[in-house]
RNA sequence: CGGGGCGUGGCUCAGCCUGGUAGAGCGUUCGGUUCGGGACCGAAAGGUCGGCGGUCCAAAUCCGCCCGCCCCGACCA
């Protein structure tokens, strides 16, 4: 492609509402640009990108046994009736009305569409497995649409459906996507991990997220470097290598004493009020589970984690509650909350257990406990690891320490069981003849996601440094000088050869300063670059460099594919 | 949804407080000089100042309503 023929109009600054390096980038050059809050338009780069990053998808899907299909964008109300989800999706979900006033939703995930389809046409457990899957624009509603492609409304997703007639021969073909999706992101030049992630409502033990490890990330990961175990923050478990009821055996303190502790309310202030550490503190959290309330304890210096809340409490709903909630059932505004004399249900952190002299608020507003003392002032009912881990706790296999890292969910991969089978009842005849519903499981990849995420990863202060295989183009020729008929000449000739030669290649034959072409290179982060300029007049050499390294090797035009070849092969995934 | 901010040429922004001629840089067009890191000289095009209404002799500027966009929002207990 000649630059002069395509469209890709870059631009020195980002617009003001770019806030993370990926989206600056993909608007700079020229990639993407927005029509609406979380909407936006491909253009001819970024769409290169986005079918390189599909074509592997393609690859990797066939590897794994999955046929591709393409399912309706517009979806009618019945179906998603039927799975119950018309009224629990929520605002996310984008509902409208046709000319008869019937209504419609463009389809966030497509688990009712092709469970529609494949209880039409799969009779027997002879035509299983069944997984399908799908590269096409979603749209959710979101709050909040933010970072460009990272978290857009309309974004492109490669959704994925595995229909098999029991357990084992699901897990086997989770098993295999699970291989799959690993190939798919080491091809895609990805520095990634896929992780234990929470399952939610739907159950089952496998659930892993395919994350794109980069210190923007929005979620957090944590992983032992030891024994390999990685989790998302939210489900990872913390090692603990005995039950600690150290406290009931050591020698009571002194009882409780109330301070006075005005205006001060988070475990900052009265930390620093009182010269305690954040560690010595207990907070006290009310939470709403399944409607009724309990309370969550934890040192001052950990973060709850309501996941683990929820699965200890054997919960389907856990919420924190509000203030109103707080001063209704303690008597104090949330601030100076305690356990001391509480009515409700106490769940406790682990490492609550092993303090022995605590302060706590007294469930008077401006006040708290010092010498707090479980076991003797509170008794949980309860004790579980209901915190996010740190940094430095223990493995829950090794026991060694754990690190935190942050990563970018780009893939999800999961095991739905019978759910929407069940409740859509869709069903076929088992080997002992009788009708049994399929056993699902549904895999997720965001393509556009993808490529924010790669760029996130891959960049510098002057650009993109794009990954040999999902780069808009391989290639990028450069004429310095396009006014030098023998420079002109030269790389108009090359250019050609290149393209028969079958290079994935766009040549900059535009007629501007060669400081604006290096410049518009760098930002592109094309992975390889071929200059002709003053020493190819002087010296007959080509310049090639590598965005990647930024190394620069001399070519002539006798050596030139050979060198390209090998360059090309050193930056293969 | 709650809180905050913004909306002026394609992009980044000034002007608004204190009403009176709409500005700069980048980009674009034309002519010329340049040609290895967003070059230089000269000329030019391009703006319903987000929309509607109000106040006023006069509104980008003051007031009201609406629209759009952006940021923050359990972890305070």
């Amino acid at each position: 492609m000649k630059f002069t023929q395509t469209f890709i109009p870059t631009l020195k600054e980002a617009p003001r509402d770019a806030e993370i390096i990926s989206h600056k980038l993909l608007f700079r050059a020229g990639l993407i640009r927005k029509l609406s809050s979380g909407i936006y338009s491909y253009l001819p780069l970024g769409i290169r990108s986005i079918q390189k990053i599909s074509n592997i998808i393609r690859e990797g899907m066939k590897r794994g046994g999955a046929q591709e299909v393409l399912l309706p964008l517009v979806i009618q109300k019945d179906l998603w009736e039927e799975s119950g989800r018309w009224q629990a999706y929520g605002k996310e979900l984008l509902r409208f009305q046709d000319r008869h006033e019937k209504w419609f939703t463009i389809g966030p995930t497509h688990e009712e569409v092709i469970v529609d389809l494949v209880r039409g046409d799969v009779k027997s457990y002879r035509q299983l497995p069944v997984n399908l899957y799908q590269i096409a624009p979603k749209f959710r509603d979101e709050i909040r649409p933010r970072f460009g492609l990272m978290r857009g409304r309309e974004f492109i997703m490669k959704d994925g459906y595995s229909f098999d007639m029991d357990e084992a021969h699901a897990n086997v073909t989770y098993q295999k996507m699970y291989d799959a999706y690993n190939w798919i992101f080491q091809q895609c030049g990805l520095r990634f991990r896929a992780v234990e992630a929470d399952t939610g409502t739907i159950g089952g033990k496998f659930s892993h997220e395919f994350m794109v490890l980069a210190n923007t990330g929005e979620e957090a990961i944590v992983s032992c470097s030891a024994c390999g175990y990685a989790a998302n923050v939210e489900k990872a478990e913390i090692g603990y290598q005995e039950s600690a009821a150290a406290a009931d055996s050591a020698p009571a303190g002194p009882a409780p004493v109330l301070v006075p502790t005005p205006g001060k309310h988070t475990v900052g202030e009265v930390s620093a009020f009182l010269q305690v550490p954040a560690s010595d503190i207990i907070k006290t959290m009310i939470v709403k589970a399944d409607g009724g309330f309990v309370a969550a304890l934890l040192r001052g210096d950990r973060e709850l984690n309501l996941i683990k809340l929820k699965n200890a409490l054997n919960a389907d709903d856990v919420q924190l509650a509000g203030d109103a909630d707080c001063m209704k059932l303690t008597g104090a505004h949330a601030g100076s909350l305690g356990p001391v004399g509480l009515s409700v249900r106490i769940v406790a952190d682990l490492e609550v257990t092993t303090m022995q002299s605590a302060v706590t608020g007294a469930n008077q507003d401006g006040h708290h406990y010092t010498g707090v003392r479980q076991g003797r002032d509170f008794q949980p009912s309860v004790f579980a690891d209901i915190r996010n881990a740190v940094a430095g706790d223990a493995c829950p296999h090794c026991f060694k320490p754990l690190e935190i890292t942050r990563g970018i969910e780009v893939g999800h991969i999961f095991k739905l069981g019978t759910k929407y089978s069940r409740k859509m009842n869709a069903e076929f005849l088992g080997e002992n003849g009788a009708p049994q519903p399929f056993v699902m499981g549904c895999y997720g990849i965001g393509v556009g996601r993808t490529l924010a995420a790669s760029i996130e990863q891959n960049n510098d202060k002057d650009g993109i440094i794009f990954p040999l295989t999902i780069a808009p183009y391989e290639l990028e020729l450069i004429a310095i000088n396009m006014k030098d008929p023998d420079i002109a000449d030269t790389a108009g000739s090359l250019y050609e050869e290149l393209l028969r030669d079958g290079y994935d290649i766009i040549f900059d034959d535009r007629d501007i300063s060669p400081g604006m072409k290096l410049k518009d290179a760098d930002l592109l982060g094309f992975p390889l670059r071929i200059i002709v300029g003053t020493k190819f007049k002087n010296q007959g050499t080509l310049e090639i460099k590598v965005r990647k390294t930024g190394e620069v090797v001399t070519a002539t035009r006798e050596t030139l594919r050979e060198t390209l070849l090998s360059l090309r092969k050193s930056l293969l995934p």
